[in-house]
DNA sequence: GCCTGGCACTCGCACGGACAGAGTGCCAAG
DNA sequence: CTTGGCACTCTGTCCGTGCGAGTGCCAGGC
């Protein structure tokens, strides 16, 4: 029916005009900038009935309308059309992380990038470390009695422990531990190394069992838990740009949570490289972020995934924008990562 | 002159009032809340004299006095006494710093450690490269034609870069590479590592020498350029708390010269681990920084400093806790990196 | 049956005047 | 040099008013 095809019709105008001007809108206003073929009082009859189901409300009795949670999660799933980069984005991209020289540089240059290119907070996961290989383990020692323990993945990331020995090492075991760890480890999967770590401490050579069930023990830690799914931030500063209107009262608590990491990281866990994950207000359960949007996804080659990358901000954004910038951002990244 | 030292009296009451209340204060206030043994007509002249002097200011004809950087200054540099940590934030220094796995991890407890002591934003440098040396060169090969260089400084940093060589490279002489690498580098201090590359190249066996030349020069930019002096910055939140007086209209220049790190870089340069540098408000040349004040010292051993931390705040803050803060979580950090 | 123009109504907000309170500067006296 | 007193100058607040935006509803037209 044409009718219930216009009332969606008005819901997006609304959200257009209200995400570009930060103002209520009234119906006068939405029957002079869009060509919806009806008069005000037409539109006033929608809005009453979107209003009705809940997808806009009123600040106050005499202003315009503004979005609801429930306005902007229809819009994002019915009304948004996909809206492809500009090619000055695309070369920006391109021309941002070619040239990054480590991980560390990948994933910085990634944060800054997103958050020039949506003017939102950027947010970027290191690679989970359980779903990466081992590309090689370093044994260093340190002091007597002290082995450092570098581990590099095939994504690039280091991670290094010091490991404290009951009884000094011989320097010549240093090696053999190398080899031997190197040969059992490389290419296993991360969240797959526990088990060989037990393999190992009974087919180590007698005169490396101690050395091995000490280092195993370390490594057991390092490889299987998700020890620190480390998160890198960006654009905090774009936070304070909309502020007064878009967060009420303060911004404290959102830059809490995102210093606290351990929120943002757990919708990070629910991300996958096929799809553009948003989230809006008061979806994010969690108390802090019920004023703001999440706009999340995957990177990674196709056959696996390797940590989520997106962009936090008000309610009040540029969905299909930022939707498209973080996928063509998610899929630069991930081919990046995959071929290093 | 018993006169002079009352004025200087009155603007320490000053500072330490306006520091707690963030209100202007006036010379009744004053009078009632510091034993200053005169009345407020007293404290009236005297507060004409630190007016004219340039230490405070009235925001409107009828308001209270606040201090100025000028005051400030005074304040921080014969007024302040030395304000001892309580015991228990001395424990929590060390609960909080011990345990942690690695470099990262030290730094990053120590920057919400900072942040939380202070309720400022933290800031820690990461050690510079140049002063730290050489534990380990670690060189993997990952592709054909493509090496992995890892360096691990003695303070636990960690580098990687990746050398594409022109030729493909012989398995056979990863390891010589290696054991040629760490005999001639091991201990060398990163800022002299320079001469040594071209020393490298000279004594090299011959069929190593297309590969030296090679990874030297990737290694010569990565171990003498300070490439990149990270910054870690945490508490951000802490920012928002009080913001609507203390920053001007908006926080987002500060944050934006906080994330830009090149500012904070260049300052942390001047640091040093013997005395604590206070820097107020305009004192900062950069426009970002003109309206909040740094406290920074730098962290090391007694033989040489590693790099520095410190915290940013509104010019409004408490210098001597402030102080206090930081020298002693640098103090501590010192040691925790001096002994691994 | 749906759209439209008209109209009365409701608020929020900006403006302006009045007022109280805080704080000062100055002066004359101790 | 200090003190109490006093006049003065502001700012912040409260209130009342008017305006404008926007709505909801109704009766008439396509």
């Amino acid at each position: 029916m044409a009718h219930d095809e216009r009332r969606l019709e008005v819901l997006r105008a609304i959200v257009q005009d209200f995400v570009s001007t930060n103002d209520p809108v009234g119906s006068k206003a939405l029957a002079e900038r869009h060509d919806l073929g009806v008069s005000p009082a037409t539109i006033r009859n929608d809005m009453a009935v979107l209003e009705e189901q809940g997808y806009i409300t009123q600040p106050h009795t005499s202003a315009g309308r503004v979005p609801t949670d429930k306005g902007y999660r229809l819009f994002v799933d019915r009304l948004s059309a996909v809206k492809p980069l500009s090619a000055a984005e695309r070369r920006a991209i391109e021309r941002f992380l070619d040239g990054a020289v480590d991980l560390h540089d990948v994933l910085g240059r990634t944060v800054r990038l997103l958050a020039q290119l949506t003017r939102q907070v950027a947010v970027v996961q290191y690679p989970t470390l359980s779903r990466s290989a081992v590309r090689h383990l370093e044994v260093v020692q340190v002091a007597a009695g002290r082995l450092l323990l570098v581990l590099i993945t095939d994504t690039g990331r280091v991670e290094q422990r010091v490991v404290d020995c009951p009884a000094d090492v011989d320097a010549g075991a240093v090696p053999e531990l190398r080899t031997l760890l190197n040969s059992a480890f490389a290419g296993v999967k991360l969240g797959e190394a526990g088990d060989k770590v037990s393999g190992l401490m009974e087919t180590a050579p007698p005169h490396l069992r101690g050395l091995v069930a000490t280092v195993g023990a370390t490594l057991m830690e390092t490889l299987v838990e998700p020890s620190e799914d480390r998160l890198v931030i960006g654009g905090t500063a774009n936070l304070a740009r909309g502020s007064a209107m878009d967060f009420p009262g303060t911004m404290q608590p959102l830059l809490e949570a995102l210093e606290e990491q351990v929120v943002v990281l757990r919708l990070m866990g629910e991300v996958d490289a096929s799809t553009v994950l948003v989230r809006i207000g008061e979806e994010n359960a969690h108390e802090a972020l019920s004023g703001a949007s999440l706009v999340t996804v995957g990177y990674g080659s196709a056959d696996r995934s390797l940590g989520g990358l997106g962009v936090v901000g008000p309610t009040r954004m540029d969905y299909p924008g930022n939707m498209a910038a973080v996928r063509a951002v998610a899929r630069y990244v991930g081919h990046l990562l995959a071929e290093s």
